[in-house]
DNA sequence: TAGCAGTGGAACAACTCGTTCCGTTCCGCT
DNA sequence: AGCGGAACGGAACGAGTTGTTCCACTGCTA
């Protein structure tokens, strides 16, 4: 049985075949994020291609696709959580922190990755755990920021996750530009989202049910 | 050869079968917008489905889906073009005026229609067209605007058409709560558009020729 | 009542995509 | 040297999807 390639084992230095083997992983996993984030629903042969090896390379270490949409998932909800922690990590002010902490989240993708898939695959109960604690991480950010009176107090934290949401999805041609107006958007928004309000906000806010209806199929 | 069932014949009352066909003119092109626009890779079937038709029905006023598309496409650009023209005639002051119509173009969705159905089907010297005709009709609106110093000096007009397009793909598995919303986000966006600006904005501004490359295959 | 515009939906053919499978390569060991 | 087998590339297969065609049927109209 294959070790599972999304914990990469110890870093004994491998040789020969064990180490393609190895960077093979990295290789596929790196082209299934790129790949699936643009088009969810992209061929497993086009990760593959875009992996540069061959179907077989991928079929060894994941029994279907649904098991590689999942490790993916995982993947980026990991990614989703250390950037959290790094932004309540950070000793500058609330408000500061957080923008920043925002940025890194879009520039990484790794919200948007694991919520564009959703419905895509079986849910896991290892899913379901990380889902949870980034979500506690989340809430953790937004009532330091919050506490601070930085955050205008009409826009809850799933209003903000909606609206990250949506700054991944602005898309051009060209990748450089793509992540050059994605940022550009996100400030734009933060000015929207930084306290003193400059009128009041249609809509009831966005809350945890509206979140979670989004996993269901 | 069948009347072109987007550019309705004249009001005379018909009678029996006409009248029924007359309506069923309606009902696809009601439904294709409906289904499209949620998944623009529908199946042609689901949009019969939606109208409530045969698939007979569809194709005896398209001679294929490539057809419907463009009909689409042109209906929507036609819409927005007529939300802009409502919005360029409203005598409040401008940035109200402006804002209005914003919250009109989201609502009706046409100008998301007709972006994301970009790319799926070969493109028309009429569509062309009535593209060219609603950008003018943007840039004078935005020019408005702008002459006003309402709106923030180092947004530009297309940075507007792509921040509008990702309010448009906010998406919840509820209809009513999407609309709600997508204004909700709009509203929370037009006070980071406002001038004065609160703080400079990262990256170059989105211009002409990030929109056109969209169109691209 | 005959003719026909309009219709519903089954049937078909073309394609897409996940998965399997087989022949090949090359490392590690004897 | 030679062998065993892990890892690989990619062709082939089969299930499912979807655009389009076709034909029997309906109900006006003359």
């Amino acid at each position: 049985m294959p070790d599972d390639p999304t914990k990469p084992a110890p870093e004994v230095p491998l040789d020969g075949r064990r180490r393609e083997a190895a960077r093979n992983d990295r290789r596929i996993l790196d082209a299934a994020r790129a790949v699936l984030l643009e088009d969810p629903g992209a061929p497993v042969a086009a990760v593959a291609k875009r992996a540069g090896v061959g179907i077989s390379a991928l079929y060894r270490r994941y029994p279907g696709k649904d098991a590689l949409l999942r490790a993916l998932a995982r993947d980026g909800l990991e990614r989703f959580a250390a950037a959290l922690e790094d932004g309540l990590a950070d000793e500058r002010d609330p408000w500061t922190a957080y923008t920043a902490t925002l940025a890194a989240v879009v520039e990484g993708g790794s919200q948007a990755l694991a919520q564009r898939l959703a419905g895509t695959f079986e849910p896991d109960d290892d899913l379901d755990r990380l889902a949870a604690r980034a979500d506690r991480l989340w809430v953790a950010l937004d009532a330091r920021v919050r506490e601070a009176g930085a955050l205008r107090e009409d826009v809850t934290a799933a209003d903000v996750v909606l609206l990250l949401e949506v700054v991944m999805l602005v898309d051009v041609p060209d990748a450089a530009r793509v992540e050059e107006l994605r940022q550009r958007y996100l400030a734009l928004l933060l000015h929207g989202l930084k306290a003193p309000a400059a009128g009041p906000l249609p809509g009831a806010p966005a809350d945890g049910a509206d979140l979670a209806a989004r996993w269901r199929r």
